[in-house]
DNA sequence: GCAACTAATGCAACATTGTAGCATTAGCCG
DNA sequence: CGGCTAATGCTACAATGTTGCATTAGTTGC
């Protein structure tokens, strides 16, 4: 059987064709193991907390090839810097709630809203992108919390 | 009557207690005249090209102005860079289009994402935000054309 | 295991978008 | 017209992302 020490980020890695250096694994499995979406600062925290600091651009293009391969995929917050997440496009079609009091990502994949709206006449869209804004479930429990 | 050489864009102002100054007039001005959302740097070519420059600055803190007293609102495009519309929020609750082929940003205030879906239990939405990418009517007619 | 090949990394410098501080200009009001 | 001060414009700065290039380190063939 195929050597059980390679963390599954690696064979996804390897099956991409590209090096599987310990910078992807470790990025990978950062957004594998985080149930929201992180921008760079988050993950580059991360690897400085996992003992890895790597440089500012071998992140972002760490991120760019993981986003480029379909294994993450991106959004543009709010403060206009970009949040990743792993696990591609989710089939290029779902929902996001951002939480305004905690500031986080989450995806609603049960969402779908290409199937529901009709476009005007002329209008072909090819991908919708429907995010809400609120409170999330989390901050909704605990009303007092800060942060 | 009321003179009327004063535009109307100057009234908005006015009626807000703000100075009614030329940049302000031109900014809403332009903003009201495009039927899509425009960036800083489209204003400010708008700006130059009727003869009345202004500096970067003065532009954000115009554009910005405007957003606070609900005379125009604001998006983030894709580029992550922000783009304006006159007529505030449109009631809070509207889709946008924007164009992957000329790069434009429509506002759909037919569709009200809000009333549409059912989210998760715990999940207390505020806004929705809806964007379609795609191809705009005007693109999707003149299907050879560069932009 | 070692050498070679080259993708990936890390550094420095730059680009774009947006902000802050402060002196000057110009609306507004009496 | 004169004074008050909001608005402007300049300079410098901050945050986010990109480019070029020398170095490092996966991978492959032997």
């Amino acid at each position: 059987m195929p050597t059980p020490d390679v963390s599954p980020a690696a064979h996804l890695i390897a099956a991409r064709g590209g090096r599987v250096t310990r910078a992807r694994i470790a990025v990978l499995e950062i957004l594998q193991d985080s149930p929201r979406s992180l921008n760079h600062d988050d993950v580059a925290a991360r690897l400085a907390a996992d003992g890895m600091p790597h440089d500012r651009v071998t992140l972002y293009r760490t991120l760019d090839w993981l986003v480029e391969q379909g294994l993450a995929h991106r959004i543009i917050g709010p403060d206009r810097a970009r949040r990743f997440k792993a696990g591609g496009e989710t089939r290029s079609q779902h929902a996001h709630f951002h939480c305004d009091r905690c500031g986080h990502v989450l995806c609603l994949e049960s969402i779908r809203p290409e199937e529901q709206f009709a476009l005007p006449a002329g209008y072909q869209p090819e991908r919708a992108e429907l995010v809400f804004h609120g409170t999330c479930a989390d901050c909704g429990r605990q009303r007092g919390t800060k942060a």
